[in-house]
RNA sequence: AGGGAUAUGGUGUAAUGGCAGCACAACAGAUUUUGGAUCUGUUAGUUUAGGUUCGAAUCCUAGUAUCCCUGCCA
């Protein structure tokens, strides 16, 4: 997990000693099954305890019976282990702790932080109002805390219809955060949970469950995606009000979703159900059970999880960045084979005998790249490069792709043409003689001679020999999608605010993208070593891609290979398989909507009463531009109307609004406005660089103390000896030799840096014009 | 409309007032018994406008864009 904000974060807590060990959690929902946006987020769970020595959890965040079962538990807990995953015992189910949620509900209660409300749904989200308008209490608000615990207590016995009571905690139905508004912490629902059975007719809310959870696991960190960002103030409310201490604390990252997948899980299960795909396993499915039937390894898949960034902002990565795991992890761990997808017969003359040649495994630069010299032979023993080799029998009669003869071949072509050479795979280099067409004109058969050593060829191309080779399905998979967005209707701008109708038909219209060539199937052939292989070795299947059989589909007597992922392909783009994806649209073009109009610099109006508080600072010498923001802001106002209305207002002025804004208004702000005409005086005078002032400034500002009496104490004001400045600009330059050249080699960017590394040298009292001209001096003299 | 979050090459991500870097992609060359892999190189970026500072991706002000929030889902 390459270093990120929570790591950041994590980092801070472990040195201050927050906590003795980092404690992490993974918390999906039994609904469905994971798919390849969770890897993500589970990655960056379990990676990010295991690196800092911590302990990672597994929950299933099972507190709605609906949707939930066993059998989604079951696929997480198979899918999570395949990734290589331990979490021994700490696997916990939610719904293992009902009781004890129910527990705290009742000690809310008692704290008088919590009610029974007896509204509608309808009523109560009317009673919420709306963002811009504050909520009504409901009638039941100020129920006395002895009913609540009747009637909260009734909920559980069963005595109430389903909505008829909820239980909701008091805490603001003014906030402008909407989660705020007294958000539902238990609802009356008569369902079956797949595992607490009917023992509870009333379920926890999501807001109230996970923090009280993750406080009973210990969890330290817990990380969430972005659209929880207004529910983590339920979160710290409720654990301070129920005193959790040490408690966990939320951080929000942003999701990573992939280019032509879906992840939607509606969506998902319409693909099945509609028989877009064979199932959750399909291998054009985003499902982790899905890639792993594909061929994908689970390195290929954590590969890719650590190489996506984590950031709080929502992002979709790059298709390639995926193939590009894959192809990685298999480039170093698939042994060559040859197979023909779409053959070509060929007849070959100039061939004393059958023989068997006997073909390595791997091509020089696998070999070479191996950390100890040794290569995987199909099973996965490793051994040495000359014992990773298989018999591969040449006979007279072979099979060449359909697309390595052209009878008319483009410009560039490398491979086999009437007339031309090419090389067999390890077998030598043929000449095409002549060729028979059929019916429809194409070629049915291509007659070539083996020709001795000495011959040259332009291209290598594979084959196998048709008295040998074994026939086979091969089932060729291409991206789900044609579009890199399927899930964004860009139709949205045409089609009107569209009168919803409830989240009923839910937009199909992503099934306009499904790709149609997703998934072809040919029938060919391929080389008999295969037959010796355990079922689930990995194959380049040279200039093809990665294969390997379809362990659902694939039987000893009739063999399916599934493409695990093609080769790139440079010359695809010429000509080729021409599944490429269309051109990526520029971005300007991409981003829907208008372009943003140039405006001019307009400035916001002014209310009367500012622009006459803007137009009185202006005349005591405040900028106008500082002025005006001044004006706008009551708490910056009242500050600087503390300050000295004299020739230092101007540049105290400006340090308000630009150095002491925020603390200012966060009310962090503890030095006096008086005390800022002295440092101004003396920044005027000449006596403190505007460095020292500003560095002063913001010590004061933290720690209350007036500015001129830290320049005081600290002599920070003594006027720096032109010898010391010397003296630090030359050690400055005499420590950085390799800066210096490069400087004089034109990186003249390089003078932000020296000048930099002098100012600190001097604690900020050189005065930088004098630092330009000696560094100037010292470096091009 | 109110609140919140975010904005760095085509994509993803670093730089915590001082050299805008890395990876993927693309392109070019080298190499190659896979049009693969590998190696080298190139292209290309701080959302806009002002301000503070010797110096701003970073601090200040105001815009713009995108996403989230008004479930008894999670």
């Amino acid at each position: 997990m390459a270093p990120n904000f929570i790591t950041e974060i994590i980092e801070r807590d472990l040195e201050a000693g927050r906590y003795p060990q980092i404690v992490t959690r993974f918390p999906p929902e039994p609904n469905g099954y994971l798919h390849l946006g969770h890897t993500f987020a589970s990655f960056l769970d379990f990676q990010t305890a295991v690196q800092y020595g911590g302990r990672y959890h597994l929950r299933m965040d099972d507190t709605n019976p609906e949707g939930e079962s066993e059998e989604f538990a079951q696929g997480i807990q198979d899918d999570l282990k395949w990734m290589g995953w331990e979490w021994g015992e700490h696997l916990y189910y939610a719904s293992d702790n009902f009781e004890r949620y129910y527990e705290y509900a009742v000690k809310l209660i008692r704290l008088g932080k919590a009610y029974v409300d007896s509204v509608s749904g309808d009523e109560m989200a009317r009673l919420r109002g709306t963002v811009s308008e504050a909520g009504t209490p409901s009638p039941y608000r100020e129920r006395p805390v002895e009913e609540n615990l009747d009637l909260f207590a009734r909920m559980r016995a069963g005595e109430f219809l389903e909505g008829a009571h909820v239980l909701r905690a008091k805490i603001d139905l003014a906030s402008a955060n909407m989660k705020l508004r007294d958000p539902v912490l238990y609802r009356i629902l008569r369902a079956d949970h797949y595992r607490a059975g009917t023992a509870w007719c009333i379920y926890p809310m999501y807001d109230f469950q996970h923090p009280l959870q993750d406080a009973l696991e210990g969890v330290t960190h817990s990380m969430c995606s972005l659209e929880f960002v207004d529910n983590r103030a339920i979160y710290d409310w409720l654990m301070e009000t129920l005193g959790f201490s040490p408690r966990p604390h939320q951080y929000e990252f942003g999701r990573r979703s992939l280019e032509y997948t879906i992840v939607s899980k509606r969506k998902l299960r319409l693909l099945v159900n509609e028989g877009h795909v064979s199932g959750w396993d399909d291998p054009r499915m985003p499902t982790l059970r899905a890639q792993r039937r594909l061929g994908v390894t689970p390195e290929a898949v954590r590969a890719f999880a650590a190489q996506i960034g984590v950031s709080r902002t929502n992002r979709t990565v790059d298709l390639a960045v995926y193939e590009n795991a894959v192809r990685g992890d298999l480039n170093h761990r698939a042994p060559r084979v040859m197979a023909v997808l779409e053959p070509l017969p060929v007849t070959l003359s100039g061939l004393d005998s059958e023989r068997v040649l006997s073909v390595p495994y791997y091509p020089h630069d696998v070999v070479q790249a191996s950390s100890d010299g040794l290569v995987p032979l199909p099973g996965g023993q490793r051994v040495p490069p000359e014992q990773a080799v298989r018999g591969v029998p040449l006979g007279t009669e072979l099979y060449i792709e359909q697309d390595d003869f052209s009878a008319d071949p483009p410009k560039g072509f490398k491979r086999l043409t009437l007339g031309g050479t090419v090389r067999l795979r390890g077998a030598g280099i043929i000449r095409a003689d002549r060729f028979d067409v059929g019916a429809d004109g194409n070629v049915t058969r291509v007659y070539a001679t083996l020709l001795g050593e000495e011959a040259k060829a332009g291209g290598v191309i594979h084959w196998v020999s048709a008295a040998h080779a074994l026939p086979a399905e091969f089932r060729l998979y291409d991206r789900l999608f044609s579009v890199p967005n399927p899930e964004r209707t860009e139709a949205s701008t045409d089609d009107l605010p569209e009168p919803e109708e409830d989240a009923a038909p839910m937009d199909a219209a992503f099934l306009r993208h499904l790709n149609p060539n997703s998934l072809r199937v040919t029938r060919g052939y391929v080389e008999g070593s295969v037959a010796a292989d355990p079922a689930d070795t990995r194959y380049q299947f040279e200039r093809q891609g990665y294969f390997w059989r379809d362990p659902v589909g694939s039987r000893e007597d009739a063999l399916v290979f599934g493409r695990i992922i093609t080769l790139k392909d440079a010359w695809a783009g010429n000509a080729g398989e021409a599944t490429k994806a269309e051109p990526r649209r520029p971005k300007a073009e991409a981003k829907a909507g208008p372009q943003p109009t140039p405006h001019a610099p307009q400035p916001t109006a002014l209310t009367p009463e500012q622009a006459a508080e803007a137009a009185r600072l202006s005349a005591l010498g405040v900028s106008d531009a500082d002025a005006r923001t001044l004006a706008r802001d009551p708490e910056l106002l009242a500050f600087i109307n503390m300050a000295a209305t004299d020739s230092t207002l101007a540049q105290v002025a400006s340090w308000t609004v630009n150095d002491l804004a925020a603390a200012i208004k966060g009310d962090r702000a503890r030095v006096q406005p008086a005390d800022l005409a002295p440092l101004a005086a003396l920044l005027a005078a000449g006596k403190v660089t505007s460095r020292v002032a500003r560095d002063t400034l913001a010590r004061a500002a933290e720690s209350g103390e007036a500015p001129a009496a830290i320049i005081e104490r600290e002599g920070l004001s003594a006027r720096l000896d032109p010898a010391e400045l010397a003296r630090a600009i030359a050690e400055t330059v005499a420590a950085n030799p390799d800066k210096v050249e490069a400087y004089r080699g034109g990186k003249v960017g390089l003078m932000g840096f020296f000048t930099g590394q002098v100012m600190r040298a001097t604690g900020g009292k050189a005065d930088p014009q004098a630092v330009a001209q000696g560094l100037k001096a010292a470096l091009e003299g």
